[in-house]
RNA sequence: GGGAGCUUAGCUCAGCUGGGAGAGCGUCUGCCUUACAAGCAGAGGGUCAUAGGUUCGAGCCCUAUAGUUCCCACCA
C-alpha cells in the first residue's frame, strides 16, 4: 500500500523524522572492511561553544553533497566529524562567565578552570552537532572526535616530541604579537591589520655632548621608555658624524647610542629611527645586531611597568598622552602631524596587539614547508579553483617560524618540563617527568598549543594515528577538503605540512575552496555588526532543503555569495514544486501499480523526456566530478521545473484521462523519470527526496543508499527528441500568437496544421487540444483560409480561424515582424557560411549545424511569406 | 609595495575546454486550466566596465586603463 503525501509541503513535518530514520538505519556509517573504493572527507566542524553560522552551513552543505553523491555512486563514504577546541574563544567565554562571579583565572587555579572547561564542553559540545543534524549532515556521528580527546592528545604529543627531537621546534625569546585583552600571544596569521587615524610625533633627542638634537618621529611615543638606541642608515651622509655618539633619552635620562643599520630607510621621515627592541619586531632585530639591551616597559595587560614611577600603572594610551605632554613641556616635541597607519588587531577581540618580547615555542617552518610546497606544485594536491594555489605558494614560500605557544589553559599543554632544581629541560610524552639529571620532579610548561597545531593533524589523528589503524589504511589520504579561502594559511597549509611530515603522503587530493557568505548588502557577516543570519532560523522558516539548495545554487567555487532571503524562498518554491509534482503522480497511479523498468512501447514524448533525462544524468555526473555544484544544481532545476513539470506532466494529462495502454505507459515513464530525478536531487535536497521516495517507492528501500543515475547509451533517442521538439515549438507558437491577439484560453479554436511531417503532428493532436486551446485539430490537407491568424515554425504552418476577434491589419503587422526576425536569422547564418575563413577553419560539425539552421530559417521564412500573401489576397 | 578576484538584464548572480547572451527576483499582459497562485501562459529588458590585440569567429584568450573587493608584506 502506497503512502500518501501531505497536501501541503511542510518540511518541519518530516525533516526530523527522516533524519532519525537515517540514523537508525545506520546509513551514515562507513565500513572499514568494505571492498568498495574509499571516499573520505575529514573536517572539524565548528568549536564546541559556538553556534552554527552560515559559514559552517555552507561548508557542511557542500561536503554533504559530495558525500551523498559518492555514497550513491558506489563508494564507501567516510565523513569523520569532530569538534575543534578553539582555545581562545572557549577560554574567553569561561573567563567571561567567571568575571560575572567576580572570579579570575588565578583565583580558581588551573585544575578548577579545566574542570569548568570540561563541564562547558559537556554542556555545549553536543549543541552544534544537533544543529548540523538539522541541516541534514550525513556524518558518521559514531566516530565523532574532539581535538581534546585522548587519542588526539596522544597524536599532538607524539608530533610535538618528534618535532622537538628533530630540532624543528625550539624555544626562544622573540617578539611576538601579544593581545593585552586575551592575555596571550597570537600568531601572525591571527593579527588583522586595519587602517587607523593616528599621529606622527616628531621628537628631539639631545646629544650628550650638548651639540644639539637628533630629530625623529614615532607613532607610539610611550615606547620611548624602552628605547635603547637610535639608528640611522650607514650610507646617510647627513648623520655620518653622529654615529657612535651618545644621546640622552628624554624623560628617562638613559644614555643611548646612535647606531648605523641598513634597516633604516633614508627616504622616510627624518631618516632617524628610535630603537625599542622590546616593543617592535624590526627594532628587536636591530637590537640583536647591535647587541642592545631589551627593556620591556609594558605589563601583560599593556600598562606601564613599575620601573617608571611617573607613568607606572597607566594604560598604554593614557601613558601616551601623558608622555606627549611631558615631552612638550620639556621642549622635546618638535611638532605633531596627522598620520594614518596600519595597526595590528587581535582577530578574536579586536584589541590592538602589542609586540612583546617573551619566551615562546616555535616551529621551524622552512624545511617543513618544502615537501608541502612540492605536493601542490607537482599537482598531487589540487586546489579548486586552481588560482588559490598562488595564495598558498605566496604564504609557503615566504614562511616564517610559527609561534605555537599560547598563554592559555584550555588546550593541549606543551609537553615540556623544567627542573627547578638544576634548570634542566625535558620534552617528553610522559605525563610526569623526572629530571634526567638530578632525579627531582619537574614542572610542566604552563603554556598550551595554538589551536591550529592540533587541527593540523586532523586528517590522520582522527583516524587513530599514531596507531596503525584500519581506518588509516583504507581512508588516508582523504579525498576532498572543503573549506573557505580565509583559512588556507591557518589550516590548509599546516595540514599539508603535517601530512607530508608524518604520513609521508598528502592529507587530501583536492581542496575545494568556497567563498564567504555575506549579508544582503555584501558585508561580511559578523557579530559586531549584528548582521549574521542564523541558519537555524532559516531552516525553521523554509526547511533545511531550501537552505542547502540555495547555498549550492549559484555558488561558484571560490566566489563569495550573498545571503538573500528571496533566494531561499525560490529554493523553497522549487521544493514545493517537486512535492506537488510527486503528489500529481501518486494521485494518478492505479492501485497496485508497480513498474521498475521503462515500457517497451514508448511514444515520442516519452522517449523525449527519457532521452533528456539521460543527458541530464550525464551532465550532472560530470559537473559533480568537476566540483561544479552550482552548475549541476541549475541544470537540475531547469530540467525538473521546465522539462518535467511544465511539459511532460502536462503531456501525460490527456493520456491519463484517455486511459488504457497509453495511460499506463505514461504513468510508468512518469514514475521512472521521477525516481531518477529524486536521486539526482538527493544530495542537494536530502529530506524531501527521501520523504517522497518513501511514499512513492515504499518497498523498504531508502534513496540515501540508492544508485546515482548514470548515462545509458540505450536511452539516447535523439531522433525522437527532435520529432517531439517540433510539437513543442508548434504549441509555443500557437500560444504566443493567441496571447498576442488577446485571446483568452477559454476561447477554443480549431487548428489547421500544414506540415511536411503529418504523422508527427497527428500523434500530437491531443496535446494541441490540451495545451494550445484547440477545439479540433486538422493535420492533412491544403487550405486557403481567409481571416486566419497563422503560427509559423520551421516545420509547420498552423492556421487559427479567429475571424471574429482578429483584425487583419494587426495580423499583417505581426507577421511582418516575424518575417523580419526570420530574415535576420538568415542573413546572420548565410554571412557566416559565405565566409571562406569560416568554411575553411571551423569544425565540420559546426558547419553542418549552421547549414541545418539556415535551412530551417529559410523554410520558416517561406511559410511566413505564404501567410502574408494569403492574407493580402483577401 | 607584492599577489589575486570582481565589473554580464532594474537587483542578486550563473555562463564548464572561444562557435548566435542565461536563471531567480522585480516589471508588463492574460489566466484560480482540480499537482502546485509557493502556480500557469506570454512579453519586455543587455554595444557582457573601457581601449587595443590574437582569431574565420571573443563575455570567455593576450595587453593596457578605470572602478571595486580581498589576501600578504609593511613605513619608524
Amino acid at each position: 500500500m502506497r503512502k500518501e503525501l501531505a497536501k501541503q509541503y511542510d518540511p518541519s513535518e518530516f525533516e526530523d523524522r527522516i533524519y532519525k530514520m537515517w540514523l537508525e538505519g545506520d546509513y551514515f556509517k562507513a565500513d572499514v572492511n568494505s571492498k568498495k573504493p574509499p571516499y573520505s572527507i575529514v573536517i572539524p566542524p565548528p568549536n564546541i561553544t559556538g553556534q552554527l553560522h552560515m559559514g559552517h552551513a555552507l561548508d557542511n552543505t557542500l561536503q554533504d553533497i559530495l558525500i551523498r553523491y559518492k555514497r550513491m555512486s558506489g563508494f564507501e563514504a567516510l565523513w569523520v566529524p569532530g569538534t575543534d577546541h578553539a582555545s581562545i574563544a572557549t577560554e574567553a567565554k569561561i573567563v567571561e562567565a567567571m568575571r560575572k562571579e567576580g572570579l579570575t583565572k588565578d583565583d580558581i587555579g588551573r585544575d578548577k578552570f579545566l574542570e569548568r572547561a570540561w563541564a562547558w564542553r559537556k554542556q555545549y559540545g553536543g549543541r552544534i552537532v544537533e544543529q548540523l543534524k538539522k541541516l541534514g549532515t550525513s556524518c558518521d556521528w559514531s566516530r565523532e572526535r574532539f581535538t581534546m580527546d585522548e587519542g588526539c592528545s596522544k597524536a599532538v604529543k607524539e608530533v610535538f616530541v618528534s618535532y622537538y627531537n628533530k630540532g624543528l621546534i625550539y624555544r626562544g625569546e622573540r617578539i611576538i604579537n601579544w593581545c593585552p585583552h586575551c592575555l596571550t600571544s597570537i600568531s601572525n596569521a591571527e593579527v588583522n591589520y586595519e587602517d587607523q587615524a593616528g599621529h606622527f610625533w616628531h621628537l628631539k633627542y639631545p646629544l650628550k655632548d650638548g651639540s644639539g638634537f637628533v630629530e625623529l618621529a614615532t607613532t607610539r611615543p610611550e615606547t620611548l621608555l624602552g628605547d635603547t638606541a637610535v639608528a640611522v642608515n650607514p650610507k646617510d651622509e647627513r648623520y655620518k658624524d653622529i654615529v657612535g655618539k651618545t644621546l640622552i633619552l628624554p624623560l628617562v635620562g638613559r644614555e643611548i647610542p646612535v647606531v648605523a643599520d641598513n634597516y633604516v630607510d633614508m627616504e622616510f621621515g627624518t631618516g632617524v629611527v628610535k630603537i625599542t627592541p622590546a616593543h617592535d619586531p624590526n627594532d628587536f632585530e636591530v637590537g640583536r645586531r647591535h647587541d642592545l639591551p631589551v627593556i620591556n616597559v609594558l605589563t601583560e595587560d599593556a600598562k606601564i611597568v613599575d620601573d617608571y614611577p611617573a607613568y607606572a600603572g597607566m594604560d598604554r594610551y593614557e601613558a601616551r598622552k601623558k608622555i606627549v605632554e611631558d615631552l612638550e613641556a620639556g621642549g622635546f616635541l618638535s611638532y605633531t602631524e596627522e598620520h594614518a597607519h596600519n595597526v595590528g588587531t587581535c582577530y578574536r577581540c579586536g584589541t590592538t596587539v602589542e609586540p612583546r618580547v617573551s619566551l615562546q615555542w616555535f616551529v621551524k617552518m622552512d624545511e617543513l614547508a618544502k615537501p608541502a610546497i612540492k605536493a601542490v606544485e607537482s599537482g598531487d594536491i589540487k586546489f579548486v579553483p586552481e588560482r588559490f594555489e598562488k595564495n598558498y605558494f605566496n604564504w609557503m614560500n615566504d614562511i616564517r617560524d610559527w609561534c605555537i605557544s599560547r598563554q592559555l589553559w584550555w588546550g593541549h599543554r606543551i609537553p615540556a618540563f623544567y627542573c627547578d632544581e638544576c634548570g634542566e629541560m625535558a620534552v617528553t610524552k610522559d605525563e610526569t617527568a623526572v629530571c634526567p639529571k638530578c632525579g627531582k620532579p619537574m614542572r610542566q610548561d604552563p603554556d598550551t598549543l595554538d589551536t591550529w597545531f592540533s587541527s593540523a593533524l586532523w586528517p590522520f589523528s582522527v583516524m587513530g594515528w599514531p596507531e596503525k589503524t584500519p581506518e588509516l589504511e583504507k581512508f588516508y589520504p582523504t579525498n576532498t577538503l572543503v573549506t573557505g579561502y580565509d583559512i588556507i594559511t591557518f589550516w590548509v597549509s599546516r595540514m599539508i605540512v603535517a601530512g607530508m611530515e608524518y604520513m609521508h603522503e598528502k592529507p587530501f587530493s583536492t581542496i575545494l575552496i568556497h567563498g564567504l557568505v555575506r549579508d544582503a548588502e555584501g558585508r561580511k557577516m559578523s557579530k559586531s555588526l549584528g548582521n549574521g543570519i542564523d541558519p537555524l532560523e532559516v531552516i525553521d522558516n523554509y526547511g533545511a532543503d531550501a537552505l542547502r539548495f540555495m547555498l549550492a545554487m549559484g555558488n561558484a567555487p571560490g566566489n563569495d555569495m550573498r545571503y538573500i532571503d528571496d533566494k531561499v524562498k525560490a529554493a523553497r518554491n522549487f521544493a514545493n514544486k517537486v512535492w506537488n509534482a510527486s503528489r500529481f503522480i501518486m494521485m494518478n497511479l492505479p492501485d497496485g501499480f508497480k513498474a521498475d523498468s521503462l515500457p517497451e512501447n514508448m511514444n515520442s514524448e516519452d522517449k523525449w523526456v527519457v532521452s533528456k533525462f539521460n543527458t541530464l544524468a550525464k551532465e550532472i555526473n560530470a559537473n559533480l566530478e568537476a566540483f561544479e555544484l552550482g552548475v549541476a544544481v541549475q541544470k537540475l532545476y531547469d530540467f525538473i521545473w521546465d522539462v518535467y513539470c511544465d511539459w511532460y506532466i502536462e503531456l501525460t494529462k490527456p493520456r491519463i484521462a484517455a486511459g488504457g495502454e497509453t495511460a499506463l505507459t505514461a504513468q510508468t515513464v512518469l514514475v521512472w523519470v521521477m525516481k531518477g530525478m529524486l536521486k539526482l536531487l538527493h544530495p542537494f535536497m536530502p529530506y524531501i527526496t527521501e520523504e517522497i521516495w518513501q511514499a512513492l517507492v515504499d518497498d523498504g528501500s531508502a534513496i540515501i543508499v540508492s544508485d546515482f543515475p548514470v548515462y545509458d547509451e540505450a536511452l539516447c533517442f535523439t531522433e525522437d527528441e527532435e520529432k517531439f521538439e517540433k510539437i513543442i515549438a508548434a504549441i509555443k507558437a500557437v500560444r504566443a500568437v493567441r496571447t498576442e491577439m488577446n485571446v483568452v484560453p477559454s476561447v477554443k479554436a480549431k487548428l489547421y496544421i500544414e506540415t511536411a511531417d503529418p504523422e508527427i503532428f497527428k500523434a500530437g493532436r491531443m496535446f494541441f487540444e490540451r495545451l494550445a486551446s484547440a477545439s479540433e485539430v486538422e493535420v492533412e490537407g491544403k487550405w486557403e483560409l481567409a481571416d486566419c491568424v497563422s503560427a509559423v515554425t520551421d516545420s509547420a504552418r498552423i492556421f487559427i480561424p479567429l475571424s471574429d476577434i482578429v483584425d487583419t491589419e494587426k495580423e499583417l503587422a505581426r507577421l511582418d515582424k516575424e518575417q523580419k526576425a526570420a530574415q535576420k536569422d538568415i542573413d546572420f547564418l548565410s554571412s557566416k557560411l559565405n565566409n571562406q575563413g569560416f568554411i575553411a577553419k571551423a569544425p565540420a560539425k559546426l558547419i553542418e549545424e549552421q547549414k541545418a539552421k539556415l535551412a530551417k530559417a529559410e523554410e520558416k521564412l517561406a511559410k511566413i511569406r505564404q501567410s502574408i500573401a494569403a492574407l493580402k489576397k483577401n
